[in-house]
DNA sequence: ACTGGCGTCATTTATTGAGTGACAATACCT
DNA sequence: AGGTATTGTCACTCAATAAATGACGCCAGT
């Protein structure tokens, strides 16, 4: 069976979803049994046979299997598509209601003065990328963006870049040549480069095993710099804001010297 | 403050989505002070100060807050939007990823004869729902459709009742005519009736608190019914498929009696 | 050098879930 | 019908996880 990783993975996946282990390989085991009894459940998933009920009460509460009330008990999962629906109205229904009930309670007391250094980090690719599209859509003057990797390049992204008013100046640097003559594309509009971006390649220090992300440059006041460890594909982020803040103040003095945007620095 | 009650529902919600507690309680705290240190945080939130670190670690990996690196460092809420977004993505990734896998796995292994008394339960709302548009979208021949409750005519329902093929018959019933009318209004093509439906209403029983949610036949050899808790609106249903299944059986019955789709029965 | 807030760790306690067995009720067999 | 196997419910133990608290080392300002 090749399917056997399958099965792990779409219970480990079913758990992140917020089943408990019994739940999830009961549900994994209803969906290649079509329907079965609590013996029968019991064998394939290893599951307990007398906890088969109680994870099974528990997914029909979240509309996950059905239930004929007969001796034995037969159970059933309900026909895929229509789970995966029903799991994502409900989750659909909690970010609604908190974004509501967050939106009603934003109210803030506060008591600060602001600092101009400021520079926050992140984690987790989804944040970061929207923050990214964020920051290209709120654009009023110039965008400079460097891809460092093919997978970041999303149809979001292409979508962002391309709905940019129109004097709003697009510069879209990569890593490669085939990345740029991919980008330039898909996003016509703007004006693609790739050299001068040696230094960006972490291929310097040896045992340096994180790359280049994303780098966003915003009308030269806001920048996002993101890293991603090759191996893991796991990105993190530095994000500053403000005239003054340092790290922008880099990101400029980078393009004046033609680090950033100049096709041939040599010259 | 009346937003006090909102705080703590935001809390529940987001341990629904997956949060711990102390993280909730980090994240809302963060939402309403923009802004804020480890102390801040711990001060509104009641959060022991020496935990916030963790929550705040987690939080950041799942994109949701920003850590400034300074000392005290500063975290920082992303803003709602934002991170109701990444929240939806990082929940349609898995779901999708769950799909396909399962997909994959689906394969059966099975030994079985197949009983024709079938009759199924299942609870939860959303699950109902997606069942009641899925059956209906499925017919055939003729849909008999009783909403008993205006809260269960979603736009959703509408929609499926207005996309069925025209050599379908449709008829929709309801307990009141107000109800009556609003239907007839959402979906032209329908048949619309109300009265004959005396008997379903729950009010002979005094104790019984369960009143009639939906009820749909379909092709007149698949039905499902539902009940709700008038109090907890939690509706629960049971559903028979089969020409020869006794639930079908009755519900045949009672239209040829006239009890499910006579204008007026004492005719 | 002393003090106080900051951040990290280790530890305890409570809660939850995983795993097992006793038991009554029911179906099944001959 | 009686005897046996299966089924469904509970109550319990053990392990894992999260909540809660306290002991430190570190760095800033005085």
């Amino acid at each position: 069976m090749d399917t056997e990783q399958h099965i792990e993975e779409a219970i480990e996946v079913l758990q992140q979803l917020g089943l408990k282990e019994y739940e999830a390989r009961c549900f994994v085991g209803l969906t290649r049994l079509d329907t079965g009894t609590a013996k029968q459940l019991s064998d394939i998933t290893a599951v307990p046979r007398t906890r088969v009920y109680d994870a099974i009460r528990v997914l029909e509460a979240q509309g996950l299997v059905e239930i004929q009330h007969s001796s034995p008990q037969q159970f059933r999962a309900v026909p895929l598509e229509e789970a995966m629906e029903t799991l994502r109205d409900q989750y659909e229904t909690r970010v609604d209601r908190l974004q509501d009930v967050l939106g009603t309670v934003d109210v803030v007391e506060d008591s600060d003065d602001s600092p101009v250094q400021e520079v926050w980090s992140m984690a987790d690719n989804d944040a970061i990328e929207n923050r990214t599209d964020q920051l290209i859509g709120d654009a009023t003057e110039e965008i400079v963006l460097v891809v460092g990797h093919e997978s970041l390049l999303t149809d979001d992204l292409v979508d962002v870049l391309n709905s940019v008013e129109s004097d709003v100046e697009v510069l879209v640097g990569a890593l490669t040549e085939s990345l740029q003559t991919e980008i330039q594309a898909a996003v016509p509009g703007a004006t693609t480069f790739t050299s001068g971006l040696a230094w960006l390649r972490g291929e310097n220090d040896s045992k340096d095993d994180t790359a280049i992300g994303r780098l966003v440059l915003v009308d030269r006041s806001t920048i996002l710099v993101s890293t991603i460890k090759p191996d893991s594909m796991e990105e993190r982020a530095i994000f500053g804001g403000g005239f003054g803040n340092g790290l922008v103040v880099i990101a400029r003095r980078l393009m004046a010297q033609g680090l950033l945007t100049t096709r041939d620095p040599t010259q």
